[in-house]
DNA sequence: AATTATTCTACTAATTCGATAGACATTATA
DNA sequence: TATAATGTCTATCGAATTAGTAGAATAATT
């Protein structure tokens, strides 16, 4: 599972992405709109900015906004950003690759050769869809509720 | 990412599915094979005990065995037993199924859609994929291995 | 009775997660 | 230049989870 960490910087991201470029967004607008604790939000949008996804401006009319554009930042970079691995074991991931201590030989592990399965599944899917994505999908979502009524 | 626990399931549950069903596996056998602390083991291996997936004997001459046939037990039905849900949010999961707070529509929540895709893709492997598949899958890799040389 | 195993209850140490407090720095504008 | 509004930073904290341990009880075999 995600951590609530993950999942608040996404909703937040794809708040943030929501909004027009021209107005930073306040920390405390977010956290009103998806009952994200503030300070905790604090710290999650200052690492998002650290990572070079989100720009801030202090000061009175402050607040936050995408650095690079909404089609250009993928899930699966957010997520292995605030959680680590994407993996369910580390031995199959890239960035976070650990051997396993009960491991003999990996190349033949069974175990491993599913989990790695499991892996490119996952992160096809989330390294391939973007905020923009996530947007529109909401909008799509919510016309074809709309159809059905 | 998986933990420790449920790794060591998996780990042990293919060791007790490869040997013979006639003799009863050690706790001890197991827990050497694979540097899987011994009274950790020991709780993992009631636990699938009481999950119906293993059978166990006391006293000399004892140890585990298999309760089901080992193209019955599905990795995923492991994970779940050990770690819990299997989705990364608990607003897709079928067993472990919670609301989000900081969701208002979950109907038409774009992250919930991506989510619910990764989580399809996951299962979809991890419920079709059983103790005897791992073993099967191994015993390929070692074959190929071999023929490259 | 002795031996060898699982079973069960109850801890515990370390780490991670989720969250908070409060001082500080920066910016806009009145 | 004062002030209000905002992000930045450091430090901390409680609760939950994870990983692992100790030791007595129970059962089966010889």
């Amino acid at each position: 599972m995600l951590s609530k960490k993950a999942k608040y910087a996404l909703k937040a991201l794809e708040y943030i992405a929501k909004q027009s470029d021209i107005n930073p967004i306040l920390i405390s607008e977010i956290s009103a709109a998806h009952n994200i604790p503030k300070k905790f939000l604090e710290a999650i949008l200052l690492e998002l900015k650290r990572a070079g996804i989100l720009k801030s401006k202090k000061g009175k009319f402050g607040g936050y906004n995408l650095q690079q554009s909404a089609d250009e930042v993928n899930l699966g970079f957010i997520i292995r950003l605030i959680d680590g691995p994407i993996s369910l074991i580390a031995c199959v991931s890239d960035k976070y690759y650990e051997r396993c201590a009960e491991c003999e030989n990996e190349a033949t592990c069974g175990l491993r050769n599913v989990v790695n399965e499991v892996r490119d599944a996952t992160t096809n899917i989330l390294t391939n869809v973007t905020l923009a994505d996530v947007i529109k999908r909401e909008q799509r979502l919510k016309k074809s509720k709309g159809n059905k009524k």
